[in-house]
DNA sequence: AGCACGCCGACT
DNA sequence: GTCGGCGTGCTC
């Protein structure tokens, strides 16, 4: 084995073939990281893939410089895994690669600046920042690139390292670092050469005149002798304020005492007690071993499960199962954030043998979870998309909860794949179970349930059958042809609010739009504020008192008058949840009246100091965007009320009934988890709509078979496999004319009938990129993949044209 | 993706 | 006249 094929974290196609040197050639496995050379100068951290020993033919194989890992990091599973995901989502194992390590694992080289040895510098022929450059190299030997910024300004910077290159006084070199540290946790200890020779005695009478040393020497060594397998923290020893570290410093010096370091996980682990779950109910039980039938015949499960069914609980059974056998769950949610109190549970249960992984972790965090799991420290890892891609070691069961939720799919940064999919594939790599999880099952998971490629098991009724929420629907049109509205809301939606606050309970305004307007349009003119980079009008918040752009972020202040024809009748359009909740505030002045969205809840802890307050009843009513719908399992919340339900359905999206059901059906659940008389109000102008209708009938096997039907006779997925392709570029006429390029050639190698498009995406222009999209239906099955395969072809054929490769291009597959 | 090379406009 | 913009090509 002399060759190795290497992954490098680059966006490029496929791996690169090295030259493996003798000296590593017995160490070297698939699955180690590697340093290797790409082009010019730079070093990677590469993975390897393979080895073979296959030399390559058209060019000259460079060789690895060395091995960083005495055992593979990335499990033959991941590998397995990785190709998979290139060869279904189109995309480079570098891009998986990028996505799947935390940076501090996938070391690049950096750029350094050095003197030149023997160079003698003639101070009078420079210029002020060459001067400073060359005196800070003076003193500091090696410095990296970024640090210059700190004295030169940015602009001057290439023009005068240029410059001093040309002089022969600095040369730049590459340099690979170890970005990672271990955090280190300092402790102490009485000196071991104290304890066996000096006496004792001796030390303190040499103290008497250091009154607090002594005091704190007799303080470390009672501790010490009290428990001397407890290690004694440096930090606590001034923790109350009595000792100083110069107390401490003055012992040390004398060499009566000696620090020592260890270290440290910097994720605290739950040292709390370990809580036994309860019994499962009787319909639970039938479902569990339902799963456990499934999984006997190797099938994997949708648990269907009604809002406050008990979902969790069965989990944790199947979770303490796969633990007994001495096999590692991974436990998938949508956002770690919104989710709480299924981790307390875990935690109560499983202390320290729990991990988590998810977005917000910083990258050395992100390491030590990996290294946890690497050295099979950790038996549960709950975490979200990102986490599939940890090292496991003997993963026996994956449970994806909430699977219809859209955030599972990541649509920022490529490998676009959807972690509810893949988790399925992830399963059967590591031969683990899959247990898929939902109120809502999405309704392509609900067609494999038919279609028994999933094993369907249905929990109709809640824990303890509490009685399910009885909806309304309120006809908003008739309503105002009355005059019984008072501003977005009927008299009879105010009335059961009202009777909700005065009976003590809580109650929940669902209204998804964020904002408070979403148009300020002029009386006068009819002008209305666009962004400058994007397509869209800009939204009105009021709270903070400005325009935000909800596409690229970008806020503006409030116009006073028209910036047109100056006139000061500005009209507020569209209406968002800061409004709803204003109205509301001015309707029930007496009572608690709080918001729940992304923009009120951006401050560090806001929501959790939320969730607290509607905990201890502090709050009446929660207005909210879909952020109500997840994770509020409160006992007195009896009341979702949604006014303009409307809003939800009139979306351009094939799945916006799907998404309306769902959440709607999500919100709804957080009503009367225990009085079982929870209301749910549907306020619409169109109460014939079958959504509406079917969420009021509550029977979601008619819903479902209601969504199936419409996806088949428009061609839809789960009936067509759907691949969405984003073109975009900066120029409009380029990318006018690469999108019609792409249309053309998809259009010689597919059916007609295939491929829709392009066409301008919905909001053509994003922060100053113009958008172009082609749809491209595919059928299922057998031909899927020969289809696709035309796709991939259509695609290399348009990146041959050199005019194009500017063109930015996202592949969306399942779109 | 990054980086070098090469060709054109706007500044000293 | 140069500096620096970015279009193009290449990396085992």
């Amino acid at each position: 084995m002399h060759y190795a094929q290497i992954i490098l974290p680059l966006n490029l196609k496929g791996s690169f073939t090295y030259k493996v040197p003798e000296e590593i050639i017995e160490q070297i496995q698939c699955g180690m990281r590697v340093l290797v050379p790409f082009g010019g100068k730079k070093i990677y951290t590469g993975i390897v893939f393979e080895l073979h020993d296959q030399a390559p033919e058209n060019f000259v194989a460079k060789e690895v410089i060395s091995i960083l890992d005495s055992k593979p990091i990335v499990p033959d599973e991941q590998i397995k895994f990785w190709n998979w995901l290139s060869d279904y989502y189109l995309c480079s194992l570098g891009e998986i690669y990028r996505f799947a390590f935390p940076s501090s694992l996938k070391l690049e080289s950096e750029t350094y600046l050095k003197l030149k040895p023997n160079a003698v510098i003639n101070f009078e022929i420079l210029d002020v920042n060459e001067m400073y450059l060359i005196q800070a190299l003076e003193v500091r030997q090696l410095i990296n690139l970024t640090d210059i910024e700190a004295f030169i300004p940015k602009k001057d910077i290439i023009k005068t390292i240029n410059s001093l290159i040309d002089l022969q006084y600095i040369e730049i070199d590459e340099k690979v670092a170890e970005k990672y540290k271990a955090k280190e946790v300092a402790y102490v200890k009485i000196n071991d050469e104290v304890l066996k020779n000096e006496s004792l005695t001796g030390i303190l009478l040499g103290l008497t005149k250091a009154r607090k040393q002594k005091e704190l020497f007799l303080h470390i060594l009672e501790k010490q002798t009290e428990n001397p397998n407890q290690p004694l923290k440096k930090s606590d020893l001034f923790e109350d304020g009595y000792f100083s570290s110069s107390h401490f410093k003055a012992l040390a010096d004398k060499g009566f005492i000696e620090e020592y370091y260890r270290q440290k996980d910097r994720i605290e682990s739950y040292s709390g007690e370990i809580e036994e779950i309860e019994e499962l109910s009787d319909i639970q039980k039938v479902a569990k071993e339902e799963i456990d039938i499934a999984f006997k015949e190797g099938k994997n499960v949708l648990l269907h499960g009604v809002t406050s069914s008990g979902k969790t609980h069965i989990y944790l059974e199947k979770i303490e199962e796969c633990i007994a056998e001495g096999k590692n769950v991974l436990f998938l949610l949508p956002e770690i954030s919104l989710t709480k109190q299924i981790t307390q549970r875990l935690e109560k249960k499983y202390g320290s043998q729990l991990g988590f992984y998810h977005q917000k972790l910083t990258d050395f965090e992100r390491v030590e979870v990996w290294k946890r799991i690497s050295r099979n420290d950790i038996k549960i890892l709950i975490g979200t998309r990102n986490a599939l891609f940890l090292p496991y070691e003997n993963l026996g069961l994956i449970i994806v909860d909430e699977e219809h939720d859209s955030a599972y799919r990541q649509k920022d940064v490529s490998p676009y794949f959807n972690a509810r999919d893949v988790s399925l594939v992830l399963g059967n790599f590591y031969d683990a179970n899959v247990i898929l999880g939902s109120a809502t099952p999405s309704v392509e998971s609900y067609y494999l349930g038919q279609k028994d490629r999933l094993r369907y098991v249905f929990l109709d009724k809640r824990f303890g059958e509490v009685a399910l929420p009885v909806f309304e629907l309120i006809n908003f049109k008739e309503a105002q042809d009355s005059k019984h509205v008072n501003g977005n809301f009927s008299f009879r939606m105010l009335e059961e609010l009202k009777k909700t606050v005065d009976e003590n309970n809580q109650g929940i305004i669902l209204h998804n739009r964020r904002g408070y307007a979403n148009v300020i349009e002029c009386e006068s003119c009819g002008y209305v504020n666009y962004c400058s980079n994007c397509d869209v009008v800009m939204t009105y918040h009021k709270s903070a008192n400005e325009m935000k752009c909800h596409y690229c972020g970008q806020r503006a202040s409030k116009p006073k008058a028209c910036p047109k024809c100056f006139s000061e009748n500005l009209n507020e359009r569209g209406v968002g949840v800061e409004q709803i909740h204003e109205e509301v505030s001015k309707l029930f002045p007496d009572n608690e009246v709080d918001r729940m969205d992304v923009d009120s809840m951006r401050k560090k802890f806001a929501y959790e100091k939320l969730y607290e307050k509607i905990e201890e009843g502090e709050t009446d009513i929660v207005v909210g965007t879909q952020m109500i719908s997840k994770g509020l399992d409160f006992d007195h919340i009896e009341l979702v009320a949604i006014p303009k339900a409307d809003s939800m359905l009139y979306v351009q999206d094939f799945r916006a009934e799907e998404r309306a059901y769902q959440l709607i059906t999500q919100v709804s659940g957080r009503a009367g988890r225990v009085s079982g008389e929870g209301k749910i109000l549907i306020q619409t102008y169109n109460p014939d709509h079958s959504v509406f209708q079917l969420i009021k009938m509550n029977d979601p096997a008619k819903t479902y078979d209601y969504f199936l039907k419409e996806r088949k006779k428009f061609h839809y997925p789960p009936y067509t496999k759907m691949i969405m392709l984003q073109l975009s570029h900066r120029k409009e006429d380029k990318i006018t004319r690469a999108s019609q390029f792409m249309g053309s050639v998809l259009r010689k190698y597919l059916p007609e009938e295939c491929v829709l498009g392009p066409e301008k995406s919905p909001v053509f222009k994003i922060n100053n990129m113009f958008q172009f999209q082609i749809l491209i239906k595919l059928p299922r099955g057998n031909k899927y993949a020969s289809f696709k395969k035309l796709v991939l072809k259509s695609i290399e054929e348009f990146d041959e044209i050199t005019a194009y490769q500017s063109v930015k291009k996202h592949v969306l597959i399942d779109f």
